[in-house]
DNA sequence: CGAGCGCTTGATTGAGTTCAAAAATCGTGG
DNA sequence: CCACGATTTTTGAACTCAATCAAGCGCTCG
């Protein structure tokens, strides 16, 4: 088998091929379709999933009915509402596919009891609820901070590969301006580039 | 001994009276001023800082030379650069003290020693990763969708009892607004109220 | 008691939004 | 492979919320 989600395991514990075996026979592995959903406002969300191929995002609605785009998802990267899964609460968000995906469904468990196999992916797991705490910081100072030119360019440099997958309106969406606004913004960039 | 960290102790495990003793002779307490620093930007986050008493906070200073508090710390509650202090990576954060305060300083090897000796607290610890990591999600989704207004209304909220205890201009750095924009929308609001 | 800090108020400005419509691009079925 | 409808992007003009700049007031604490 070759996968993304076999880097995954392989980079963060050493685990035998017959554990391996074990744990993807437990696993739910889905193909979704660009608009399919993995979640919705007001549902539980049950599990933490693992992009093996495609494309997904998640983002919330507001009062006035506009999206927010919180987290784009390309392959190699989990997405899912820690909250909600942690506390088993209603989740605010929703996820959904952008690219057809190859999407493995992780459960609570399965990290629970990889943790107890090995400490090695116990660790990294902490260290990725640490970097996604990074990311949000680093997020919430753009928001608190940076012009939408600003953020733009930000975006271009910390995800040059989502920039070429995904719809303008999105990375606007993403940056927490409008279509209208991030178009303005790459048009005056041009200029600057051409003289 | 009475106070917040026993309480925080007591609530998160239930350690015996021997292993307080011990965990609380490691420990270093520390007496600070209004306007003490504990973390300056560009520095290595070595500690967790709990407050027993008074009040801190952090915040980033932007290319601008401006001000955006971060986080506020009442008693009872723990501030810290959690990315800076896990990754060993210098720190974009100031913390200092609002009002005079008793401060434990933890480090990380606390945390993990506390959390060998009692599962609960290894638990209560990961609860708290998700309750910060909540809490942030619930910022972003404030600076991507509501108005200096709504900002207000939900801070009141949630903190009532900090808006009581730091100057306005601190709470507009909180909610991304200008300290006059705020005194504009404190007086909107009372204007509403009264008819 | 006075200097400085925090809050308010007013006038002006400006970055980004909104609304509308045209231009470009995409994708899908015939 | 083309054509047509849908979606996305661009452009324009008016508008809006909040920022900026500036001035005055009141409090406190040194």
């Amino acid at each position: 088998m070759n996968s993304d989600f076999k880097t995954y395991l392989t980079q963060n514990a050493n685990f035998s091929e017959e554990q391996y075996a074990e744990i993807l026979s437990d696993l739910q592995v889905k193909n979704l379709k660009k608009g399919d959903f993995l979640l919705r406002s007001g549902e539980v969300c049950l599990h933490s999933f693992f992009v093996n191929k495609g494309l997904l995002r998640s983002y919330t609605i507001d009062k006035n009915g506009k999206e927010h785009i919180i987290q784009f998802a390309p392959e190699g990267w989990i997405i899912t509402d820690r909250s909600s899964s942690f506390f088993h609460e209603s989740s605010d968000l929703f996820i959904d596919v952008i690219e057809d995906a190859e999407v493995f469904f992780l459960e609570d468990k399965f990290f629970e009891n990889l943790s107890c196999l090995s400490a090695e992916f116990a660790k990294s797991n902490t260290q990725a609820l640490h970097n996604h705490i990074r990311n949000l910081q680093d997020r919430i100072n753009m928001l608190l901070g940076a012009t939408a030119e600003d953020r733009y360019l930000q975006f271009i440099k910390m995800y040059p590969d989502i920039l070429l997958r995904v719809p303008q309106w999105m990375v606007a969406s993403y940056l927490g301006i409008t279509p209208e606004s991030l178009s303005r913004v790459r048009k005056e960039l041009t200029r600057k580039n051409f003289k």
